[in-house]
RNA sequence: GCCGCUGUGGUGGAAUUGGUAGACACGCACGACUCAAAAUCGUGUGGGGCAACCCAUGUCGGUUCGACUCCGACCAGCGGUACCA
């Protein structure tokens, strides 16, 4: 045995400092070969270090950067730092620190931290949000935003703390409280810098790129959630009763998805932000309406959800006018209606939505049904007949109960297969409950049942009628009896060959209906307030009754827009984007407040808008930022008027800086534009995008309508794809030992220094991808790491064997022997374009162990007693094949590769080696086994020379005597054989 | 509630996309080396049974010669979202 160990920490230094003294990783716009842009989502450099999630990422990217390298092209490969943010500022309050000094140290320890892993990155091309140089771009893009009118000033409800005097972003607030202090958030409406995120120019293209994208589904999805584009129609309802206004010209519209169900609209409700509005233009309501609307714009959201669900309201007194029936309904504000979604009014429908269902029965106002549900047959004898016009018809089904024991009373028919209830059609001149009670006793005999419900739920059917040989379209009106009693007419002997009745517990109803529609009947039975608000058909609602919802939404707006009563529109859930901080550590907004002039822009030649130094950080408690107290700084001139001016004192978000950053690595250190659009033309899009899936909507999203606004500007080629972000990957959350977050709190946090000290930065590496699936959320394990060790410790002993074998002359080659590195090396090669790295690694092992312990490019070598005898005969090995595992290892462990690439007599860089390839015809095993499987169970195994053919493969399996003492002389009934793997015999 | 994802040994996970379930690794047990320990190496390791065999991929059902994989219903966990009409 070799005594002597791997040295990981000398041999890990040693090359780190020729790679980041050297050109390696350096990216050329000269290079003639493809490019590659491989990104890693920035981090922001907090004071705690890196945590082993960090490294996740970085080392996929950098596996995939190295490969790409190596087959050939020139890989962008970047790193930065978001510096700009509340730790370094909030610490600063704390410690009196400057933000800029806590940031310069975290940046310098995440770097050490960093390229202590050995990864790839072209360093001259780091980039620091809070970096004049980079943040003049910044301000240089809020400037063309506001330019082109999509940067705005307005008043907008921000989250408050109260007790801190401060505005809180989002992240500061959890659980509707104070991260630093606790006390309870509010809204306050503070002056604003808003974005216009939701410009007609950008948000369908925000949208529908997204199916362009090669970006994991779900993240997409949340995309086009927060998108939430709802499409419908604005529908206008004249009002009267509004006191103090001139009556007739009043009116107020709705925006709505449902159109079809406006014969159902019963009232109308307005949010307390549309009747604070009415009431400022002059409307006298009552004090029950104006306390109510004071108390509910008082109440923030957050204490809201914090509330039951419990809906609240008032009626005002007023009355809409239904344009579709000409109905007089009632007006009632309510805080369930936003004020900022739609038009701050809703149509309600209780009979098809649950919130107005919920109001409806709290407040006693009417409930309408105007929307059946529908179903139809698509298979079997009774599925609709293509091109047969349906005959339709109105028909009664009673659901008869019987008090004293809860049971049902169904029927099984008997000549054809039919479970069911009581069915019938009306006769002339019947109404629906006489008809029902006729048909009961026609068919049970039952003489005395009471109606408990009227006729309100209604299914249609759609199905072919065997009997009468016609498509029937059946409107089912289900009423509801109880039995008084069992006195009964007898049934005739016809009747009962006819048909069964059967009494069934409602727990026996489940599954019992032979109609399509028979487990949506339950809905009715279980839950009497069952409203429908998926789509159906219209019933109630005049001339669109018997019409598909869709059809009639349709019919219904465009008669609507005839009168001037309505439109389809379209809506969204997407706010324009808050863009101001009342923070210090921020970008400041190059505006100028002129009293002359309003707001003007900082001319470009005077960016960047430096940040000045301020002695106190804490919030000004006016909702200002800490700069406002500089007086010498916020008083300036008017670059238009030369007046007394003075400037924003807001910063800007976080997003501002990284909505762009990738932008600048293509050209970082241009003062003159943002970047050279010819080296934005060389290096975009972004190909792959690897980061956490917090990120999913806020920063994904900004960066888009960043991007697709400088390129219609012309910032950034117009030859170049409108997303730039190609294909984006997510690594999963790396979870602590005992299975929760890490954090500091709990005290489980993960150093990757102290994993790097101890088992080396190859280690640390295989096994973060070893873990598992990159994506998965998983938990960190500082046991397991020892297996990848372990690994890499004995590939490190083998070659410093094979190279001392070398030197003493006693090495043999055998060059072309091994098969298994071909299979190796497709395995690596798609692994790694699938992102599939765990797999790789035990890939890497799987071939170093050889197979059944013999590896076929070595001799095994794990005793010392081997170890001598081939020290005497000499080592005979595919020295070939060993080269090949070390390249296909180096993205994996480069340390280590290098280590070995060198031991190997090499003196140049194994990471600029061409990558392997492989004979495909030598990833097949020579000799394959078969199973023989009987019914479906391994009954027996052979092994066949690969490629032997299906008859030679069936008559071999039936040869055996195992599966002969299975057929136990049965012949075979079917025999079915999959090339090279097995054989399925049916008996 | 809605949207999305995930359920496989003691643990992390694998399974060529419908073809031998549990690869690879951790852990554990036993053995070798050692005065001893660590390290290293070897053997074994889903459950039941002496065995032939049987059971087993969250649960129930279906399709199929054959299902972790496809279909239907349900359950559990994680993440996002929150009255968006």
């Amino acid at each position: 045995m070799v005594q002597e160990r791997y040295n990981h920490q000398a041999v890990e230094k040693k090359w780190q400092d020729i790679w980041y003294a050297g050109q390696d990783f350096v990216a050329s716009e000269q290079s003639a070969k493809p490019k590659a842009y491989i990104l890693d989502m920035f981090p922001y450099p907090s004071g705690d270090g890196l945590h082993v999630g960090h490294p996740e990422g970085y080392t996929a990217s950098d596996i995939f950067s190295r490969y790409l390298r190596m087959t050939g092209k020139t890989v962008l490969h970047p790193m930065g730092w978001d510096a700009f943010g509340l730790p370094a500022e909030n610490y600063a309050i704390k410690t009196g620190t400057h933000p800029s000094e806590t940031t310069k140290t975290n940046i310098a320890t995440f770097k050490r931290q960093i390229q202590s892993l050995g990864f790839s990155y072209d360093w001259s091309r780091e980039v620091n949000t809070t970096d004049p140089e980079y943040y003049k771009w910044t301000q240089w893009i809020f400037l063309k935003l506001f330019e082109h009118g999509l940067a705005y000033e307005a008043e907008a409800p921000i989250n408050w703390c109260p007790k801190d005097q401060t505005g809180l972003a989002n992240e500061e607030v959890v659980g509707g409280k104070c991260e630093r202090c606790g006390t309870p958030v509010e809204k306050k409406n503070i002056r604003q810098w808003l974005v216009k995120i939701t410009d007609p120019k950008y948000i369908e293209r925000l949208l529908n790129d997204l199916d362009t994208l090669d970006w994991p589904e779900s993240i997409k999805q949340s995309q086009r959630n927060w998108i939430g584009k709802s499409e419908g129609a604005h529908i206008t309802f004249a009002l009267r009763g509004i006191t103090g206004q001139d009556e007739d010209k009043h009116s107020v519209q709705v925006f709505t998805t449902r159109p079809d169900t406006i014969f159902g609209a019963t009232f109308l409700v307005i949010s307390p932000e549309l009747a604070k509005s009415w009431l400022s233009i002059g409307w006298k309501a009552s004090s029950q309406v104006t306390d109510y609307v004071a108390k509910a714009l008082a109440t923030s959201d957050i204490d809201r959800q914090n509330d039951s669900k419990e809906k609240t309201g008032v009626d005002t007194g007023i009355r809409a006018m239904n344009p579709a029936n000409g109905e007089a309904i009632p007006v009632w504000v309510a805080d369930y209606v936003l004020g900022g979604y739609g038009t701050g009014a809703i149509m309600a429908v209780p009979g098809h939505d649950e919130r107005d269902f919920a109001f409806a029965k709290k407040y006693e106002l009417p409930v309408r049904r105007v929307v059946e549900p529908k179903f139809v047959a698509t298979s079997g004898e009774s599925a609709v007949k293509e091109g047969q016009d349906f005959v339709k018809r109105n028909v009664i089904c009673a659901i008869i109960r019987n008090p004293k024991d809860g049971k049902y009373l169904c029927v099984e028919w008997k000549p054809v297969h039919m479970h069911g209830l009581i069915t019938g059609g009306l006769e002339e001149g019947e109404d629906m409950v006489q008809a029902a009670l006729r048909e009961i006793h026609e068919e049970t005999g039952y003489k005395n049942v009471r109606l408990v419900r009227n006729p309100e739920f209604a299914i249609h059917s759609l199905f072919y009628h065997r009997v009468k040989k016609v498509n029937r379209w059946g409107r089912f009106n289900y009423l509801f009896f109880e039995l008084e009693n069992e006195e009964q007419d007898l049934r005739t002997e016809e009747d009962k060959k006819l048909m069964d009745i059967v009494w069934k517990r409602e727990d026996e109803l489940t599954g019992f209906f032979s109609v399509i529609e028979g487990e949506f009947i339950l809905n009715f039975i279980k839950n009497p307030n069952y409203i429908h608000t998926a789509a159906g058909v219209l019933a109630n609602s005049g001339q669109y009754d018997w019409l598909d919802s869709a059809e009639a939404s349709k019919q219904i707006v465009a008669w609507l827009q005839k009168q001037g009563k309505g439109k389809s529109a379209v809506n969204y859930k997407l706010r324009d984007w808050v863009f101001s901080r009342q923070r210090y550590w921020g970008e400041p907004i190059p505006i100028v407040h002129c009293p002359k002039d309003g707001n003007v822009a900082v001319p470009e030649e005077d960016l960047p808008v430096m940040l000045p130094d301020v002695k106190k950080y804490e919030p000004t408690g006016t909702g200002e930022s800490p700069l406002a107290n500089i007086e010498e700084w916020v008083n300036t001139t008017c670059p238009k008027c030369g007046g007394p001016a003075k400037r924003e004192t807001n910063t800007m978000p976080q997003w501002a800086g990284s909505n762009w950053y990738f932008l600048r690595y293509c050209d970082p250190h241009n003062s003159k534009q943002l970047a050279d659009p010819e080296k934005l033309k060389v290096w975009l899009p972004v190909d792959t995008y690897i980061g956490g899936a917090e990120h999913a909507v806020l920063h994904l999203l900004y960066a888009r309508f960043i991007y697709k606004f400088l390129r219609d500007i012309g910032s950034v080629p117009n030859t170049l794809p409108d997303e730039p972000f190609t294909k984006l990957i997510n690594q999963g959350l790396i979870l602590a030992e005992d299975g929760q977050k890490m954090s500091k709190s709990r005290g489980n946090v993960v150093n990757p220094d102290l994993v790097v000290r101890e088992y080396g930065a190859d280690s640390l590496r295989m096994f973060e991808m070893f873990m598992g699936p990159l994506n998965d959320t998983k938990p960190w394990n500082t046991r397991g790491i020892v297996g990848v060790k372990r690994f890499l410790d004995r590939a490190w002993a083998v070659f410093m064997k094979i190279s001392s074998e070398n030197q003493n002359g006693k090495l043999s080659l055998a060059n072309g022997k091994s098969r298994s590195i071909h299979k190796l090396v497709k395995d690596i090669t798609n692994g790694i374009q699938a992102f599939e790295l765990n797999t790789c690694i035990s890939s890497f092992m799987k071939f170093f162990n050889g197979e059944e312990n013999q590896p076929d490019w070595r001799p095994k070598l794990n005793s010392s007693e081997e170890w001598e005898r081939v020290s005497e005969t000499g080592l005979a090995i595919d020295l070939e094949a060993a080269e090949k595992f070390i390249i296909l290892l180096s993205p994996f462990a480069p340390h280590l590769a290098q280590e070995l690439w060198g031991q190997l007599g090499h003196s140049d860089q194994v990471h600029s080696q061409q990558w392997p390839t492989f004979d495909a015809a030598k990833v097949i095993a020579e000799n394959v086994e078969v199973v023989v499987q009987i019914n479906g169970k391994v009954r027996d195994k052979f092994t066949v020379v690969a490629n032997t053919d299906d008859e030679a493969l069936k008559s071999k399996a039936l040869a055996s005597d195992k599966i002969q003492k299975w057929l136990d002389g049965k012949a075979p009934k079917k025999v079915i054989v999959v090339k090279g793997k097995l054989v399925s015999i049916v008996v």
